[in-house]
DNA sequence: ACCTGAACACCGTTCAAGT
DNA sequence: ACCTGAACACCGTTCAAGT
């Protein structure tokens, strides 16, 4: 029995599971994760995993809290004093985003969870708290919560994405149909002409992020 | 050959296979949108649909084309003098969103599209319109577009859905973990009390969306 | 040109059986 | 208690064959 301790590896674990399976979404995207691959991925069949885990959904709930958790850990590692409602807000969702650009398919698993997780709970919990600490009234930060929505969590979905279907042919395409859309083809022509570099990609999607969180959070402010 | 009339029925089409698809998503939701049952629907196999849409994804854009032209025609009906920039982009989003409502299932489709359809970019190149009418830069209606998201489109994810998990019970559960989420539960009581009826579902969803956006036009309006 | 039936390569999941 | 292999009921899609 001397390979005995190479052969057999450790035991699973919900944890264990739930590890792999971050990792193979963040290394092949989230529509790589299945259970049969899962399964291959600790060394077990697929079927060995619902020891650990319910169903899918129970896996993908548990990813989430996952992700949760590590904002959460960033979170008090960049804590702010919390005298300026709107910079410690700012700065906790801004943290938030940094792990979600680390995680690229958790915006889009985020949004198709339908019960909310007990950490994403104390999440909003805690962003509450900020504002409470800031003078707000409950039914003030309780809109706020809604008009943020997403962007709480450092995300927003981007429907509109002039960059999209990229490459230097995007700009091109659109003025194509010049006829169509007048307005996009200026757009686009004048903020490329400002900066010649940005024709693939000429959206910063931090800046538009801070650009939209500041204009929700000065509004806020506004109505405190 | 007395019932050759009665039975052969309309030859396909892609019209004719988008309005079925959209109809079995509005009847049981888009996940039972399956080719098979789609083929069902329009009294074919599935594989007959392959001559009218080039694959599943392809069958999904038709389906988000089909849903913008009902928003641009509601829009067209309920047209408003342009003079207010602000007044028309707040009608022109209400008015999508009265469609997203007809249709629950369209706004996560419309976030799972990864190509821009021709409507999507006329559209939004509409909302670039009015916002230039209004005096917009064009770098501020860009910002504004990034900033508005899916909002623009009448809709916005809810992560934080309180009455989600719903009934009663959700109010309860959240009070029973009281210590772990104090300003949420501190939120519900007085918005439960202020308001006894609202115990289910007692977030309004219209005035939220309205709160939001106006927070944002109104931001916007000040940068201009 | 349009439609069909059988088949393929995938899913998540159940179940009886192993240790 | 934990893991396995075969099987089931689904998917979207290919392909050769029909009219």
């Amino acid at each position: 029995m001397a390979q005995a301790s190479s052969e057999p590896r450790a035991p699973l674990s919900r944890e264990l599971v739930l590890r792999a399976a971050v990792a193979i979404a963040d290394a092949d995207g989230i529509e790589a994760l299945t259970m049969r691959r899962l399964g291959e991925a600790v060394g077990a069949e697929a079927m060995s995993l619902y020891h650990h885990v319910a169903n899918k959904g129970d896996l993908l709930d548990g990813i989430v809290d996952l992700v949760m958790a590590e904002i959460d850990e960033l979170a008090e590692r960049t804590a702010v004093p919390d005298d300026d409602w709107q910079q410690a807000m700012r700065r906790r969702i801004l943290s938030a985003r940094e792990v979600m650009l680390k995680h690229p398919w958790a915006p889009r698993l985020f949004e198709t969870r339908t019960t909310m997780s007990l950490a994403m709970i104390r999440y909003h919990d805690q962003l509450v708290g900020l504002m409470r600490a800031g003078g707000f009234s409950y039914d003030l930060a309780h809109h706020a919560l809604h008009a943020l929505g997403s962007r709480a969590l450092g995300f927003s979905q981007e429907l509109f994405d002039p960059a999209a279907g990229a490459g230097p042919g995007s700009e091109r395409m659109l003025r194509d149909m010049a006829d169509q859309v007048p307005h996009l083809v200026g757009m686009v022509t004048e903020i490329a002409h400002d900066d010649p570099d940005s024709t693939i990609g000429w959206c910063d999607d931090q800046a538009e992020f801070e650009f939209a969180l500041d204009l929700l959070l000065d509004g806020l402010d506004r109505r405190r």
